[in-house]
This record gives structure tokens, sequence and C-alpha cells, in this order.
DNA sequence: AAATATTTTTAGACAAACCTAAAAAAAATA
DNA sequence: TATTTTTTTTAGGTTTGTCTAAAAATATTT
């Protein structure tokens, strides 16, 4: 495995995420997610084609090769193995974790990364609750469904939260949801398709529509 | 603290380990220790001027600036914060640790470092025996003590010979040991005060008590 | 003190990763 | 379909950190 600069796994990184919304990535959607130019895109796609990390077609968007699918699930397992220690060892809040693990994930080392994850006890999610490649690149695919597809007064654990700005950490702080909170859904309304939530020993509550469609969760076992 | 590129900060820390024995550093130094040409050297000793870092005057040679050493202090304290780290909890050998490190010490947050220092039980020293700089870059200033008073398996470097005669000589010649020799006590038998210490690529050896009392080291620099 | 050798700096280039502004292509709308 | 708008690419620059080759300064020999 070839080295890659920080740059590079950036933009593969981000890739990667916006591929599983949509397919395929285009060159404004990629500028935005990295605060870049959208020329500066264009030059970036140049260089990983040539290194056969992405197809691209000029004009026709962008999508990671197989080569550059095992890459950003290498920076993955990288970033979300470093937010598990800075959570669980070092005690870092929830919310810190992810601006540290954006540098901390460009260290290379594999020997590094899987003796972190040995000494973690190969954590299989991030405090995030997103799952962790192991050192195969392999991740787990949760059946998780959005907030709004839960059915009525049904216990389900918050699994996942898509949007991580800290505009919704902090919201999500205030409402004492985070990963593993066990909630259900008792009523939604048609109106402004706001719901009523009700977490374990807490009053019942009422959440917008835009923040349950970011809030996940699956069946509780 | 501004921020510093992770070049700059490879520059600033080799000059202030160069500096430590030759006061000021020379531009073949400086490139020799980091693997680069004289010119580039020229730039950069340029631009750690207009930076502060460093003093500097044309073909005469430059020193850290105390900005300068402030700084060198801080990125010793990452990168031996982290080969403590390498070595203690992920189970890196000696050897191993440094490469680790070369990288993870760029990672600049000043929270994460204190947490780490934390986590680690605020270790005073590397797994070279190096001391490490503490949250505000007070180093501890390694004294030199006698063979006896060595902490065990720690790495140190003979300073000084308090015997200089010629059987002494004949001995420590015999056994490879001189000033600048890095060694290590391994063991201390209690019924001779006698010693057993491992010089690296050597076999490990025993030397009496009366031999020891002559030999006096650093915890190495 | 000259001549010679060594060290250091300057001059000019290059690659990486950005940028702005203009041109070209594609998509949307009239 | 023709026109307008939006998206994407190209052209040309900048900054950082590197390099080689040549010039200048300093140090060492004779
Ligand atoms: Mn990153
Ligand atoms: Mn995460
Ligand atoms: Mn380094
Ligand atoms: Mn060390």
């Amino acid at each position: 495995m070839l080295n890659y600069s920080t740059s590079e796994e950036n933009y593969i990184k981000a890739i990667f995420h916006l591929q599983q919304a949509d397919g395929t990535v285009t060159t404004n959607e990629l500028a935005a997610e990295l605060n870049t130019k959208p020329a500066s895109v264009t030059d970036m796609m140049k260089k990983l084609k040539t290194k056969k990390l992405v197809h691209y077609e000029a004009y026709h968007g962008f999508r990671l090769s197989n080569e550059g699918r095992k890459l950003a699930l290498i920076i993955i397992r990288r970033h979300r193995l470093w937010e598990f220690f800075l959570a669980e060892k070092l005690k870092f809040s929830w919310e810190e974790v992810h601006a540290v693990a954006e540098d901390l994930e460009h260290v290379s080392s594999k020997k590094l990364i899987d003796k972190l994850d040995e000494f973690l006890g190969f954590p299989r999610f991030d405090p995030h609750g997103d799952p962790i490649p192991d050192a195969n690149g392999k991740i787990e695919t949760s059946k998780q469904v959005c907030l709004q597809d839960l059915p009525l007064n049904t216990l389900a654990v918050v699994s996942h939260v898509s949007d991580q700005s800290n505009e919704m950490l902090e919201l999500l702080g205030h409402k004492k949801i985070r990963i593993g909170t066990k909630l259900e859904v008792r009523k939604k309304f048609n109106f402004d398709h706001s719901l009523e939530i009700k977490i374990r020993q807490q009053q019942a509550m009422n959440i917008s529509e835009q923040l349950s469609k970011n809030i996940f969760a699956k069946y509780d076992e």
C-alpha cells in the first residue's frame, strides 16, 4: 500500500461519505464538503484518477475505485479508533473527539493502528455509534432506521447521528440524547412531522422533523 | 501559540538537539541531521528568523530564540509522551517507537497532549531514558549519577569515570565501556552489589561494585 | 599574504495544493 | 428549440518546501 498525502486522504474519505448517499459525487458537492473551491477539486480528481483511486470523466462526476474504497476504509478505521481512544481513555467529550481524530487519522503506521485496536479491546463502534472497520477493512452494516420510520411505542436504541455539526451536538446534548440512548416514539404529528418521544425516566418531549431525520436507531434486543 | 508546519517543527527540534552540543549550529550540520540540502536549510532559516524562532546572521550559524526553545520543548514533550504511550500501552519495542512518534509529534492539540500525559500517569522519562518536559515546558536536567544509583532498565550514557588509572582503563577497554557508551543496568545483586549491565548489541555482562562506583552516567540526552 | 578548499548563500526550477477569473459544457427554462 | 443559468474545467498565479548549479564568503594551507 502506497503512501498518500493528508490532502489526498481527506478527499478520499469525503468522497466515500458523499457517495453513500449519492452514488456518484459532483465537483461542487465535494468542494462544499471540504471547504475548498471547485477548481481545486477538479485538480485533485485528475490526480486521484491517475493514481487509480477514483473513476472520473470530465463533467460526469466521480466515484471511488475498489482501490479507493479500500483506502477510505483504512482512513475511517484510523479515525474511529482514535475517536474511541480519545473518548474512552482520555475522557474527551463526545463533541471534542472528531476534530482531533481528523489529524490523528493521517498517521499511517498500520502496526500503530492494529496495536491500538488491540489495546482498546477491538471496539466495534466509535463514540458516535458508527461502526469501526476491522483490520481487513470489513465494516458492519447495521440495519438502523431513521426515527421517522420507527413504529410507535417500540423501544429502540439510538445508534447513529448523521449530522455531527457542533450545532447538532449541542441540541442533542441539551435533549440528553446520545448513542445508546433508549427511547420510543409516542406520537407523530402530521402537521409538521414532529415527533413526541420518551426516554426512560424522563418526561416525554417533542423533537422537530429536521432533528428526527438525523437520528437513527436500532430496535432494542 | 501559533501553528507551525511539520517541516518547521522538525527543523526547530533538530536545532534544539544540535545546539545542546555545539552552542551554535551550522548550515551543513543541520542539513545532515535532516537529510536535506544546505540550500534548503538557508531558505528555512530565513523564514524561521522572520518568525523570530531563531537568531541567524548569514554565514554565522544560528541558535534558537527563547520563543524557538519554548516551541522545541513542546514538540519534544509530544514526541516523548507518544514514545512512552507506544512502549507502555501498545507494547511497541524500544527501537520501534521513535519512527512513529516522529509523525505523532506533529498533532498539535494541547489538550490532547495534556490528557495523554495524565492518562499515562505523568511519566518523567521516555523509553530511551530521556526526560519528558512538563506542561509548562520544564525539563529535568539529567545530573550524572553513579551506576549503582541508576534505575533498572533505563538507558543511560556514560559521562564520567572517576578513577583513571591504567588498571581501570584496561578494564574499561576490555569491557568496551567508554564515555558516551549507552548502557542500562539490568540487575542489582545484593550479595556483592555487582551489577548486570547491557550495552546495545552486546551481551549482558557483570561488573563489580568497585568498578561500578567509579562509573558515572546521565540519562540519555 | 596568497592560493586553495570548504561552507554558505543566491538564483532559478519544480511539485503539491491551493486560489481567482474566464471559458466551455451541461442543465434548466422560456 | 433557443436562451439563460448553473456547473465544471482550464488558464494562469501563489505559497511552501524542496532541489541543482553557480556565486560569494569564510576558513585553511602553503
Ligand atoms: Mn483529516
Ligand atoms: Mn465518529
Ligand atoms: Mn517529526
Ligand atoms: Mn526518545
